[in-house]
This record gives C-alpha cells, sequence and structure tokens, in this order.
DNA sequence: TCTGGGGTCCTAGGACCC
DNA sequence: TCTGGGGTCCTAGGACCC
C-alpha cells in the first residue's frame, strides 16, 4: 500500500562539476576544455572538482596536483577560488526556494528539498499521476538554475534522501531521474556498492575481496558467515527500500544553533594548514601554532561558543599522523588554548622530526554565558582582543595580523632540536583571497 | 612535487564512580 | 580479595563525505 509518506517527493539536487562551472562563468573560453581546480600549481595539494573533459584523462577530485599534471599536461589548472563559490550556492538556494517550501543545504554543491504535500498545488491537467507532477516541477526548477545562473545541475528525487542522493548521481550530466516508491530495489540492484552513502573505499574494498560487487549481491547474500559479517550494511540498505518513514532529511548545516543533551553545542572548529615546505624549526612551528589557534578562538568568538577540548593534530614527512588532545575550563581565549595545545606540541614533537601539517581542534563546545557554574577562563581576551575582533569582523580576519603569528613566536624557548634549516614559509596560496 | 581542508560519526579502552 | 557490572567521561584513531 502506498502511503503520501512513502511517496517519492524528496529531491536532492546537486551541481555539476560545480567549482568548475563558477570558474567557466568567470571565464568562459573554459568551456568546453579539460578544466581542473585545485591548489595552485607548484604547491602541495589535491584537485577540488575536475571537468568532464578532464575526467575523460583520468583525473579526479582527491587527486595529487602532480598526479594530475602528469595526466593532463594540457588541462587549464585554476586556483580554488575561497569563498566565490558559497555565493553562488546561496543564489541558487534562492530560486530552489520559489519551487519548495522546504529547502536544506547539504553541502556546498547539494540542497535536499522536501515536496512532501506540494503535489496538489502544483498539478496540471496534463500530469498523468502525483509523481509525473513532481518531476516536472523539478525539472523546471532545475531549467531555472541553468537559465538563471548558467549553472548545470542535476537531480535525483525517491522516498528517502539516500535513495535521491544516489539518482541524482545517476542522472548526471544535467538530468532529471525519479525513483518511484516500490522501484527501490530494483534501481539499487545493479549500482556497486561503491555508490551507497556511506560505503568508502575500506568498506568497498571489503565487500570485494569477500565476492560482493552489487549492491544486489549484498542484498541477496545466503545465509552464512558473510551475511553474519556483513549484516549491519544490508539492514541499512534494506531499511532504505522499506522503511515506512522518510525521517532522513540533511540537517541544516551549520548546526551550531542544535544543542545536545546537556545543553552543549553539537560539533567542532578546527582550522589545519599543510606547510609548503616540512617544518622542523620548534620556533616555526609554534608561530604557525598560534596563527591557527588565533584563528580558530576568532572563529568559535564569532559564533560565540566556547570550547572545553583542545585537539592538536601533527603529521610528519612519512605521512604518519597523530591526535593529541586536552580537556580543559570552557574557553574561547587566545592565551589559554595556546598554553594547552603549546604544552602538546613540545611533548609529542620528537627531536629531528619535521613536521607536514600542523592542525588545532576545539570540541565539547558551549554557548557563551551559558556556562553557568563551570569554571570559565576569561584570561587573554581584554581589550586589544576585542579591538582586534573588532576590526576583523568589519574586514576579515586576513586584515589584521599579531606580531608573532607571522613570524617569530613570543612564546618560544629553545629547545634541543630547535634550528632546523628547513624553508618554513606557509602555504599562503592556501588561503589567498582572489576577488 | 605523491597524498587538502572542513567537517561528522563511530569504536574502543581506561579511569573513575557507585 | 580472587574478580561483578553499569554508567559516564576522556582520549585516540579511523572511515567517510564534499
Amino acid at each position: 500500500m502506498l502511503t503520501n509518506r512513502r511517496s517519492s517527493r524528496i529531491c536532492c539536487l546537486d551541481l555539476d562539476t560545480f567549482f568548475v562551472s563558477v570558474e567557466r562563468l568567470f571565464d568562459p573560453s573554459l568551456v568546453g576544455k579539460p578544466v581542473v581546480v585545485g591548489a595552485s600549481p607548484g604547491k602541495r595539494g589535491v584537485v577540488t572538482s575536475a571537468s568532464y573533459e578532464a575526467r575523460r584523462l583520468g583525473v579526479h577530485s582527491g587527486m595529487s596536483m602532480a598526479d594530475a599534471q602528469r595526466l593532463a599536461p594540457n588541462a587549464f589548472y585554476v586556483p580554488t577560488r575561497h569563498g566565490t563559490y558559497g555565493r553562488y550556492a546561496s543564489k541558487v538556494k534562492a530560486i530552489l526556494e520559489r519551487y519548495c517550501p522546504e529547502v536544506r543545504t547539504a553541502s556546498v554543491d547539494e540542497f535536499i528539498l522536501d515536496f512532501r504535500g506540494c503535489e496538489g498545488l502544483y498539478r496540471r491537467p496534463e500530469d498523468t499521476s502525483p509523481d509525473a507532477t513532481i518531476e516536472r516541477v523539478v525539472r523546471e526548477m532545475r531549467q531555472a538554475v541553468q537559465d538563471e545562473i548558467l549553472l548545470p545541475s542535476s537531480a535525483g528525487i525517491g522516498t528517502s534522501r539516500t535513495i535521491a542522493k544516489i539518482a541524482s548521481g545517476r542522472a548526471k550530466p544535467a538530468g532529471v531521474l525519479m525513483v518511484p516508491s516500490g522501484s527501490e530495489r530494483d534501481f539499487l540492484a545493479p549500482l556497486s556498492v561503491r555508490k551507497f552513502p556511506g560505503i568508502g573505499p575500506v568498506a568497498e574494498a571489503n565487500l570485494n575481496q569477500a565476492g560482493i560487487q552489487t549492491l544486489d549481491q549484498l542484498m541477496t547474500l545466503p545465509p552464512g558467515p558473510t551475511r553474519q559479517r556483513f549484516k549491519g550494511l544490508m539492514r541499512q540498505v534494506d531499511g532504505i527500500c522499506t522503511e515506512q518513514r522518510v525521517a532522513d532529511l540533511a540537517p541544516e548545516r551549520p548546526a551550531f544553533s542544535e544543542h545536545d543533551r546537556k545543553g552543549g553545542v553539537v560539533g567542532s572548529i578546527s582550522n589545519e594548514r599543510t606547510f609548503h615546505a616540512d617544518v622542523g624549526n620548534l620556533n616555526k612551528l609554534e608561530a604557525q601554532l598560534l596563527a591557527l589557534v588565533e584563528r580558530v578562538c576568532w572563529r568559535a568568538r564569532n559564533r560565540g561558543v566556547l570550547a572545553r577540548t583542545f585537539t592538536l593534530k601533527l603529521r610528519f614527512s612519512n605521512f604518519e599522523t597523530l591526535s593529541r588532545s586536552k580537556t580543559i575550563a570552557p574557553t574561547n581565549s587566545d592565551l589559554p588554548v595556546m598554553r594547552c595545545l603549546r604544552g602538546l606540541l613540545l611533548q609529542n614533537l620528537a627531536p629531528g622530526r619535521a613536521v607536514r601539517l600542523l592542525g588545532v581542534a576545539f570540541s565539547k563546545l558551549t554557548l557563551e554565558g551559558q556556562q553557568l557554574s563551570l569554571p570559565y577562563d576569561r584570561g587573554g581576551r581584554g581589550d586589544v582582543s576585542m579591538a582586534v575582533d573588532a576590526v576583523r569582523d568589519r574586514f576579515g580576519y586576513e586584515a589584521i595580523r599579531r606580531g608573532a603569528a607571522g613570524g617569530r613566536s613570543r612564546w618560544e624557548k629553545r629547545s634541543p632540536h630547535d634550528g632546523g634549516s628547513e624553508a618554513t614559509e606557509p602555504d599562503q596560496a592556501a588561503n589567498a583571497r582572489k576577488v
């Protein structure tokens, strides 16, 4: 029996090669050519977005720029344009909201729309069914995005967010695909297990090793140890086909208005940086740490949150990565956070080891002003910090910089393994603002 | 010139308390 | 004092997503 709750009314609209498409708006000569958006050539980094022409040459997102250039030396390489893509995503969302009362942003290039209850609103005499009405509206909406902002996108429609998401991928490029209620199993069966959200490279390898390539093979495993091993996954896939609810809508993101049961704030805030060249000099690492701490503290203050747990992330030259965290009194002030993380840095930096990546993360967040009886460290947020924040609020983070963060550290304390000779210029291009 | 950066979620062991 | 268990917090790591 088909109830309205089980109808195909959830839509996922996904912008096709989004970053590449935006770059083509800025430079129309790139249309029809292989385009790769990512780190600046010559810098450490990976491909963020590759046009279909570049994909035909073997380039895909996540690949190192070095590999991409080897495969496609004649492609057009464009550095990532921070901030710009978000503005285009907002324009897209505004269009979608004309067509659907419930639009959620799932990521910078992906939106989830809930059309439940809208069939009557849009129905036309020529529509052969409520499903046909919704599919027609989604096609019109997709075309509006194309015509008004010149951005291609694809849309999938299904009974749940997961089906809609997979369908949008099958609809690319520039298509619309509806998966009618009841046909989920037939739709999923022939697909590679990797197409299912949540199955990544590791799970895929495990499944393949067990002889499972397709979702059909997964869903029809005969009783036995293999079935036992993957029963959690089977339940997940099966649930998508049979569950009588449509509960997996995207949470609105950012989710900082959401509180957990204990009044905390859901989520974390982090920044990390891969250096252009590995850094072994402790003073320089401390200066970089300070720069990261200042930035994340600033972001926390902007969101009005305090953090209790502070995590330091280190990645060494050989790509070995470790994280060390410490929980202290809630704060968002540079000084106590720096004290905490500097301690972790000194404890975990073996002499002679060069650092490739340094990262800082804040978690166990609470709203500022809510820490009733908890000790709350206000140290370091004096008039100077307030003034610095005020400038940054008006002109952006990069408008002002504490002396120590850019050069020599005020927190310095020479150590035995100090005095390395590596180049330590931070990878400025990663955060360069282009207009 | 191998391997980004922002996140979320899950697991698992140990400490500690009752 | 021969060995129990919950529950919760903290920490570390890893899979996954875009």
